[in-house]
This record gives structure tokens, sequence and C-alpha cells, in this order.
RNA sequence: GGAACGGUGGCAGAGCGGACAAAUGCAGCCGCCUUGAAAGCGGCCGGCUCGAAAGGGCCCGGGGGUUCGAAUCCCUCCCGUUCCGCCA
């Protein structure tokens, strides 16, 4: 959420950021947003008078009753009575206005950063970096869709995920499970040094999910299991991100670096029929995410070390990669700043996002009530979060088996993974 | 799922219709003492919100109600602990 305060301070301000996402409608609901302000603030000025003077006169009942005075307590209960009834309908009032005014904001997405490029999609996202470890030409027997080398290796059984679950769920077989798993061992001890490794719920409440950004405005992306009110995880980052919700931490306490291995749901709602064949898109797969919790003058330096955390571990693997920044008119809706990380995969002729490394600012904290508190200051601030993806599974899985083809088919595995799956140099059919 | 007891400030914990933003202790901050520290002593010490300020309002798990007045009484929901049941 952003700050209201700042509708307040600087309409301008704000309408000039929120253009740059190129959504003419966010303008519309932004000067609802100010309207529903200026109201919300008149009637509960006028509501807290009367209170003012209810509290004044219970008070009054209170001393002439211990002093006697009967006549005099009633009256004033007298008139207190009646503006209780005014007080109460405004209150309801107020109240109301508040709601609605909550409602628009929850759905009115973060600032960008001023550094945050300009553009209207994705076709607009500059390159910062790369591409890395790109050869000058692939060979024909790398220009393989992974969905063909997997079957042909036995390592991807979509058919029978489709027959337990339903379409767009996989399932890897032997080495390909082992690959799976391995990938996310190698994210978590590259980043154990300085991440705490959580375990976190994967089904959170509707408030948790709410303080991401991912509710009320996207509800039609997650699995919900209504019966329970509890909603499946799209990604890691939610449960991490509200472990310290309401809370006050100790500045001394920050930055807070979290990381966790989760399973992610993803019910794909406007994408049927996109990327149906193979591991580039599926209701549920594995990622291991880090996350930091933050003051706002750390968020700068931890964005980049997110950055630098997850293009490591890619590089470590030896896949041809590059870095784009996002767009403004591209950036999802919580985010301040993003990076995302794509590799290539040979076989489709494809860059394929593996990672999104994202800073928040307080747009996420503010909805979870994340506050910190500055040694020997008074008061609390708002706190900033970023997260990324140290290693998103099924699309590494795809490229490692696409890059790293050989003439007969098999798979050579990067020697990174190697102790993680059993000394297994090669897979082979 | 059933029963009992609970949910109060950063933490612990009193209060159970009016003078309560809330005792007390711990932690924290400032000062005195001290070569320095500890102990001791004195003082300060919750959050949110409206307002230029003066000042006002709200917050004792959430919501609703009773009352002139609710942390305190009633209803309801949520969460926790213990016991029983069930279960990996």
């Amino acid at each position: 959420m952003i700050d209201v305060r700042l509708l307040r301070i600087d309409p301008d301000g704000v309408r000039v950021s929120l253009a740059r996402r190129y959504k003419p409608e966010l303008l519309e609901q932004l000067d609802v947003a100010i309207a529903l302000d200026v109201q919300a603030r008149q009637i509960s000025t006028r509501r807290d008078d009367i209170r003012a003077k209810v509290n004044e006169l219970s008070k009054a009942v209170g001393l002439a009753k211990r002093s006697g005075d009967e006549a005099a307590a009633e009256a004033a209960q007298a008139e207190s009575r009646e503006l209780g009834a005014e007080e109460h309908a405004l209150g309801a009032q107020a109240d109301d206005v508040q709601n609605e005014l909550r409602e628009v904001l929850l759905r009115i997405p973060n600032l960008p950063h001023p550094d945050a490029p300009d553009g209207g999609g994705d076709h607009e996202n500059p390159l910062v970096k790369g591409p890395i470890q790109m050869p000058e030409s692939f060979a024909d027997h790398r220009r393989v869709p992974h969905w063909e080398t997997a079957a042909e290796l036995g390592i991807l059984d979509s058919e029978r995920a489709t027959k337990i679950a339903a379409s767009m769920f996989t399932m890897q077989r032997g080495a390909g499970a082992s690959l799976a798993r391995a990938l996310c061992q190698l994210a978590l001890d590259r980043n154990a040094d300085v991440f705490e490794e959580v375990r976190p719920p994967t089904m959170v409440s509707t408030s948790t999910l709410t303080a991401t950004g991912h509710l009320p405005k996207f509800a039609d992306d997650a699995y919900a299991i209504e019966r329970d009110d509890l909603w499946m995880i799209p990604t890691a980052e939610v449960p991490l991100t509200s472990m310290y919700a309401g809370e006050v931490v100790d500045e001394s306490q920050l930055p807070l670096r979290l990381m966790a291995y989760t399973s992610c749901y993803r019910r794909e709602a406007g994408s049927a029929g996109r990327d149906t064949r193979g591991m580039l898109r599926s209701h549920e797969f594995d990622k291991v995410e880090i996350l930091a919790l933050a003051t706002p003058e750390q968020s700068p330096a931890l964005l980049t070390e997110l950055v630098d955390r997850a293009e490591g571990t890619i590089a470590s693997l030896g896949l041809p990669y590059r870095i784009i920044e996002i767009c403004t008119g591209d950036m999802g809706q919580s985010h301040h700043r993003s990076f995302d990380i794509e590799v290539y995969a040979p076989g489709c002729d494809a860059w394929l996002e593996v990672s999104s490394i994202s800073w928040f600012a307080d747009y996420q904290a503010r909805r979870a009530d994340i506050r910190f508190r500055r040694a020997g200051q008074k008061g609390t601030e708002i706190a900033h979060t970023l997260n990324g993806s140290a290693l998103a599974v099924p699309r590494v899985w795809a490229a490692i088996v696409e890059n790293f083809r050989e003439p007969d088919g098999s798979v050579i595995i990067p020697d990174v993974l190697r102790p993680y799956m059993r000394g297994l140099e090669r897979i082979t059919a």
C-alpha cells in the first residue's frame, strides 16, 4: 500500500509517478482515493468533536453523582444520550468511507523507483548485463526441446502427472527428480552463509496473501481452500514476508535475511494453452526464495546483493544467461524496482525467466504492518522488504537438459550438482 | 471435534463499570555517584491518528451490543494453553 499521507502532501508527485506505469485507469483510482481520504477525514473530525463532548459529559456525570447532585447528573446524561446517537451515525459513516478507501488503496500499485527505466511493456525492458557464457553458436544436438530429450531419457512423466492431478502438472522421475532436488540444495547451500533457512507453511491466511499484494486484485491466480479460508502460496515470498507481520523489530536485527525452499502453486489463470509442453509453466513447482527485511538505507545494497546471489548460482551451473531490468510499464503491482535473470534455452530457442529480484520499499511492509525502531529514537518506521528467487527449478531444469545435451542424447550434469546426485555425471537412457 | 482456562505496553504481569494509557518489575534513555564499570539514587520512557499550533480522538485479540460512561458486563468470531478424542 502506498502511504496515504503522500496523497495529501504531494498528490501531483504521486500522479506523475503512477503515470509511469502506463495504466490510465490508475490515475482515476488515485483521484477516487484522494476524494475518499478528504471525506473520511472530514467525517472523523466531526465525530471526534462529538466524542470529546460525550467524554466530557460522562466525566461530569461521575462528578455530579459523587457530590450527590442528581439533577445535574441526569441533565448531563440526557444531553450525552442525544449526542451519542449522532456520534454513532457519524462513526458508521466514517467506517464505511475508510473501508472504501482501503479497498481502493489496496489495488493501487507501488510507485516505481526514480531510476526504474521508463517503458510501456516487456519489449522495453533494458538489458543490463550479458549475455554471459553464451557460445558463438549452438550445435544441432543442443537444439532439441527438453521435453523430447526428457522423454527419451525417461526423466519427465507429464502424462502420468496429468492423470494423477490435471494438465499443467509435471512429474520428474529418476535422475530427473534428483536433478530437481539437487538444484534446490545447491541454491540453499550457496546462500546459507548469511540467510537463515526457514520451512514455512505453504498454506496461508487471507491477510497473509494480502500483505504481499497478491490479494485482493489477483485472487484468480491463487489456489483457494475455501472451506478452511486458506490459500496455497504462489511463492515463499508470501509466508516469509509475513513472518514479522504486526511486529516491531529492533534496528540492530536488520537486515534480516531469510530463505526458504517450498513448492509454489499457481493457477496460471490467464495462460491456459501457453507453454503446455515440458517444464516451462506448471501449476506446482519448487523454488528457493531469498528475502530481506531492512531499513530504507540498507535496501539499495541489498537489492544488488540479491541479484548477485541469484546470478552467482546460475553462473555456477554454466548456463548462458542475461540480466534485464523491468521497466515501469511491466513491473508487478508491489514492485518498486525489479530485475529478471533469464537463461537461454537453445532447444526452445527462448530466454527463460528463471529469477525475479525485487525491491518493494515499504509497500508490502505497510500492508503487513512490519515496523522497526531506530536505536535511541522514539517512534517506529515501516520497514523495507526485498526478495528474489535464488533458484526456480523447472526452467533451470529445462535449460540444463537443453544446454548440456550431448550428440548421443545424454545430458551432462553440471559439476556443482554432482555431489547432490550421488556423484552422477551424466543422465543416459 | 469436546471440555476447562486464558489473550492487557518491547517483555513479564496487576487491574474486573467512572479519577486507567493503564500499577509494579524487567529492558531502554538521560543525569548523579565512579579512574572505568556494576550496584545504588533521581528523572524520562507505548502506538496510531486529526490539527499550523493549542489541543482532540482512537487503541487492553477482532467485530458487535448494554450504559451518560467499558480493559472491566453481554454476544460472537479468532488465537493460545491444558485435558479428552482422533491421528502422521
